[in-house]
DNA sequence: AGCGATTATTTCAAGCTTGAAGTTTCATGA
DNA sequence: TCATGAAACTTCAAGCTTGAAATAATCGCT
């Protein structure tokens, strides 16, 4: 996934944007891994679990944080897991409907979650700070038209 | 690192930007990860050492691939390992320094990976296929004048 | 020659990830 | 009512991933 076109012709070229966009994710991903690692003892997958939690104070199911994270059930159910056993997010057990529970996180991780989000925003800016605000605004328009073509799709 | 900035401010625009890249990257990933197993019954990583070994027929070190890849040494010990198993690819002993062996495709795998990179390139097409080929230019433009910057920091 | 540092690689534990199979609960229509 | 199917979730095996520790071979220096 990380080895360029051999040739030139009519489809290389989104090829190309392929490649670029999957090495620049990689490398910046890798190096927020790391930082996250050292600087808080956490992961991405954690830190990804918690801001979605943090964007829905009433909390969300399973299938709601897997379906935004675009990761599987299995997964999910994993991460939050091991969460719940640092006492970071709850799993609230609902009157109505029986399979489900709501997941919540915890006053602590709430508090851990807002020191690492003002943290990791830092970072992204220090790590794409070589991107002019202008650029950035154009990149994110175009990945936002490719998005919603995305979801429009059959 | 799927949730998006929460207010506006100075550094928010570069962090959109991230939440965007990121997205959409993990969309094409799943996706194309979906259909190497379907079609071929390989994996990403597979495909990734292999198409970096197909433009290198006089093979790569393992510190060459892990380089060149991404991701750690370890890592690629593994895929290594197993497409070794499935005689994709062979590990040469070298006569002058004994701790390293060059990595090559064998001929099955050589004709393996030719086949398996014509589809690619065509689900890459089709799935980026909203992206104009001059949007498609810029943004890879974009891109890689990040990589540029980012391999020039200290 | 020999010793310490460096380099190339493997091994390992812990965690992430998927897809398939299994469990429990709910909804619906005969 | 109650069976049948759908929905929400968990479990599991296999594979990916990292970072640290262990091995082995080479290099540089005296």
């Amino acid at each position: 996934m990380v080895a360029g076109p051999t040739s030139t012709g009519p489809g290389k070229e989104r090829l190309r944007l392929w490649i670029r966009l999957l090495r620049a994710s990689r490398t910046i991903e890798a190096e927020l891994r790391e930082r996250l690692k050292k600087e808080f003892d956490t992961t991405l997958p954690r830190f990804d679990v918690m801001a979605a939690l943090y964007r829905s104070p009433e909390g969300m199911l399973m299938s709601d944080l897997s379906r935004f994270l675009l990761v599987s059930n299995g997964n999910v159910t994993g991460i939050v897991d091991r969460l719940v056993s640092e006492g970071l997010v709850t799993r609230a057990r609902r009157n109505g409907d029986r399979r489900t529970s709501m997941v919540r996180l915890t006053a602590e991780g709430s508090k851990s979650f807002a020191a690492i989000a003002a943290a990791h925003e830092n970072w992204v800016g220090e790590l794409l700070g070589t991107v002019s605000e202008d650029e950035a605004r154009r990149l994110t328009g175009m990945l936002k038209s490719f998005r919603s073509n995305w979801e429009g799709r059959e």
